[in-house]
DNA sequence: AGCAAAATAGCACGATCGTTCGTTCGATAG
DNA sequence: CTATCGAACGAACGATCGTGCTATTTTGCT
């Protein structure tokens, strides 16, 4: 088996996703990225085919770390408002810890793909649309109303806290974020017991490659 | 004078503004520019320089078209409350009739340069700072409370807006941020007195070049 | 109409882009 | 021990990037 090889392209694709989320997508240059490395360009290049290749691993790779930082640890609590709650607090704090070098990785690549049609937006698409209707979801088991603005909702304060993070240098956009999400999910909040995660197939989207 | 630079310039910066909306302002090629013009690569270049100059000149029309198109008019309506509501009702339907042909122009080039030290950085910084705080002195005016968070809001769901109704093709984005604000506004309104616009300033940023 | 100045074109440069090709090296299998 | 294979390398390709130079055309003023 490939171990050797699997090894090195996960570790490319580590470096990857950082400098993507930085320089963009399609910043993301092979060169660069091999020199980042210290290997050489079409050694690089053979693990992926083609640029399109790479930046749809690297996108999977990325979709990967958003899910084991955000999703997965608030799968712990019991569905409705305690996961939706979690879901939220992890998503702004993924974007304080500075999960990504360069901030919310998909806030960085949605504007660069949203016009440019092909597999890297279908693929981005896809993962926005999981991440977007799980939140409607559990807004909806919660019972709160109106769960799909909700989740709008939530999505948007996320990215204009990154946003407002970043531009300016203001931490209190996380701060107003969070103000924001607490007022709109109700001051109340009823500790429920943990539970057995059961929503985990929502993200595992169709693997790249 | 130079009176056909001057309109050869701002016929260029017109085309440049709809492509670095689509294509961001560092895939803004003065070579595709030209081509798209049709002419040559060093007379649009002579206009402005350097590269940085292209782009700080676009920056600039762009920001002169947000003007027109979403401040400006609002400033019929009197400050406080009815010029907020203008406000954000322009803002909306302003991204809903693409006022740029790729969306929201600072939505595509804050994600592109806010890691990116420079000018360029500095100058949508200012413009976004500049429309931050119109809107929350609107809020603060019309006596809303936490205007920078309400402010912060605002700008959020037209982040959202965007995103949403790009990426994945839904109308009904627009439908959610527009319902989400008037939530926020709250529904009832205090008719204020017309009085004379003095926050045009606030937008009239230092003019590049 | 004629002339200086400004605007545009043409061409070339070094750098870097994604990609291809042939080769080398180390491990593994027979 | 030898044959085979996968991984990585180095060099080169055509294209395009931003950016200087030097002509050549066009403009505006007297």
């Amino acid at each position: 088996m490939g171990t050797k090889a699997a090894s090195t392209r996960s570790a490319i694709l580590e470096r990857a996703v950082d400098l993507a989320s930085t320089e963009g997508l399609e910043g993301l240059t092979i060169g660069r990225l091999a020199g980042d490395l210290e290997m050489s360009k079409s050694g690089l290049f053979s693990h992926f085919g083609s640029k399109e290749g790479l930046q749809l691993a690297t996108l999977n790779a990325a979709a990967e770390r958003f899910f084991a930082q955000v999703i997965a640890p608030a799968q712990a609590e019991p569905e409705g408002t305690p996961r939706l709650a979690a879901y939220c607090e992890r998503y702004i704090d993924y974007l304080e810890r500075k999960v990504f070098a360069g901030g919310c990785f998909f806030a960085a690549v949605i504007s660069e793909f949203d016009d440019r049609p092909g597999a890297v937006r279908d693929a981005i698409r896809a993962g926005v649309r999981a991440w977007l209707s799980e939140l409607e979801r559990q807004a909806a088991i919660a019972g709160l109303p109106e769960p799909e603005e909700l989740a709008f909702e939530v999505y948007s304060l996320a990215l204009g806290a990154n946003a407002c993070s970043r531009l300016l240098d203001e931490g209190r956009a996380f701060a107003h974020a969070r103000a924001t999400i607490a007022r709109r999910l109700g001051s109340r909040q009823s500790p429920g017991v943990s539970e057995e995660a059961t929503a985990k197939t929502m993200w595992r989207r169709a693997s790249v490659r």
